[in-house]
RNA sequence: GGCGCCUUGGCGGAGUGGCUACGCAGCGGCCUGCAAAGCCGUUUACACCAGUUCGAUUCUGGUAGGCGCCUCCA
């Protein structure tokens, strides 16, 4: 078991996780007024193999991503295609469960719903009014920042020139400019509501994670992640919820992912909109997407566009050539291998560096090209099979590729046929025909192998 | 305006006070009947200006540019 150190936002210092207990993870996920797009993806793939890396090293975990379906988007982007909200969330969560799912990443242990904690949130929020942590206002329910001691200790920023937006006329409500809704009361022309202490209503954005978070993982609990763009003032207000609430502290490590920067490709139309995590799936491919997520250091911006992600694409054809030529097959790794394999899981212990882990199975599949056959260098392809699958990219070496035909073949062995006879213009025109049915043919030491076309 | 982050070779992107990141693409070569795959090599890479230092891309200060948040946002 490795000791695993993340970068805390909140310090900025490295924090190592405890052994002792299980490791609870909770990650924002998206709000879903509509298709997730790309910049949403990244936290799920990143909180998920994080995950995934940490059980490998024998930590318990437990990974909760939840799904906010409440939310003004909803309402708005409901109005809009005529819809009901609850339809409209419930269309999108399928939705988001669809397009994370395509990634083969499996699931989070859990993945609770906004609507399905309205009980604990409306209790979270009685016990901050009973504790004088907030307040009631002409049916809204306000926190009320200043009884918050910590306010501001996560995106460090000075109390004073603060104010939360909450949009409309909710300010003349609130006691506080700084003060934010934990209960909204319910509204002319908004669909669903829920009975409350303070009346009809819904929760506010913030609680929600608050309310879910403690459900699933008690509290304290780990690592709290999502993007960076939530530091404030969601995290920096769920912070200030759960802990006045609870008067413990909400997570030991708050870890945030950098933005997916789009730039000016953002909506390319030659390929469509592979913006939206769907559309980027259908133009290149799940393992390619996957690639490109960890082809930057998780906490960095990463640029899209369509040429990162050929670049990714590419990155995985080299490593499939080498599982196609280096299989895993049982076999004991030798010296150099599991030296590989160590600095691998070393990176990733390491604030979780995908970038410099993929570097340790690049040099790994160059050192066996240059030295086929070299005994410290035996079990190769297991031993790179085990590193992809850390990352999500165990699927390089199932060929997922039907193998050829009796018709490619027969056009195999006709084409070595005429090699043989060093009929070099037929040999050429067989293997025309064989790219005609998808194949490419590369001639190697022990003969002519048959690769589907890229 | 406030808080914070970033600026690495054609592109993506790690990292380090002195030692080849890695991947992609290009070019040259090797291998191959040819090609593909693979291997080797490859064009002064670390925004700019000062400073600290024996030595800075890597630390400090400033300049320019970019980004995030400050309002819903992964």
């Amino acid at each position: 078991m490795r000791e695993v150190r993340i970068r805390d936002t909140m310090s900025g210092e490295l924090r190592s996780l405890e052994a002792d207990g299980e490791i609870g993870i909770y990650a924002c996920g998206p709000t879903v007024y509509s298709r997730i797009h790309i910049g949403n993806a990244r936290p799920f793939v990143v909180f998920s193999l994080l995950a995934r890396f940490l059980r490998s090293e024998g930590y318990a975990t437990k990974l909760a991503i939840n799904v906010t379906d409440i939310n003004d988007k909803i309402y708005t982007a409901a109005a809009e295609r005529g819809i009901s909200s609850s339809e409209l969330a419930a269309e999108m969560t399928a939705a988001y469960f669809d397009d994370t799912g395509r990634l083969g990443l499996g699931r989070p242990d859990a993945e609770p719903l906004a609507t399905e904690t309205i009980g604990p949130i409306v209790g979270m929020i009685a016990d901050l009014v009973e504790d004088g942590h907030a307040y009631e206002s002409g049916g809204d329910v306000y926190f009320s920042v200043r009884s918050f001691d910590g306010y501001g200790k996560l995106s460090h920023r000075p109390t004073g020139e603060m104010e939360q937006g909450e949009g409309d006329d909710a300010g003349s409500l609130k006691r506080d400019p700084l003060d934010f809704a934990l209960w909204k009361t319910h509204k002319e022309g908004e669909d669903t509501s829920w009975e409350s202490p303070w009346g009809r209503g819904r929760p506010g954005w913030h609680i929600e994670c608050s309310a879910m978070a403690e459900a699933e993982l008690g509290q304290p609990f780990t690592i709290h992640g999502g993007g960076s763009d939530l530091v404030f003032p969601h995290h920096e207000n769920e912070i200030a919820q759960s802990e006045a609430a609870r008067g413990t502290e909400l997570a030991k490590v708050w870890m945030h992912n950098g933005m997916i920067e789009t730039g000016s490709e953002k909506m390319s139309k030659s390929v469509g909109n592979i913006f939206q995590l769907s559309e980027a799936i259908d133009a290149f491919g799940a393992e390619t997407v996957v690639a490109y997520l960890i082809s930057g250091h998780y906490r960095q911006p990463l640029a899209f566009g369509e040429g990162p992600l050929a670049q990714a694409e590419a990155g995985n054809e080299r490593l499939r050539n080498f599982l196609r030529e280096n299989p895993p097959a049982g076999i004991e790794p030798g010296a150099e291998c599991s030296a590989a394999d160590a600095r691998f899981r070393d990176a990733l212990a390491d604030d979780f560096n995908t970038p410099r882990a993929m570097r340790e199975a690049f040099d790994l599949v160059r050192a066996v090209n240059q030295r086929p056959g070299d005994p410290a260098l035996a079990g190769a392809g297991d031993v790179l099979v085990g590193m992809l699958e850390l990352v999500g990219l165990g699927s390089l070496a199932e060929s997922g590729e039907e193998g050829p035909d009796a018709a490619a073949l027969e056009l195999l062995d006709a084409r070595n046929a005429a090699r043989a006879a060093k009929d070099w213009g037929r040999a050429d025109e067989i293997r025309d025909q064989l790219a005609d049915l998808g194949w490419e043919v590369r001639d190697g030491a022990e003969g002519a192998r048959l690769v589907p076309r890229a």
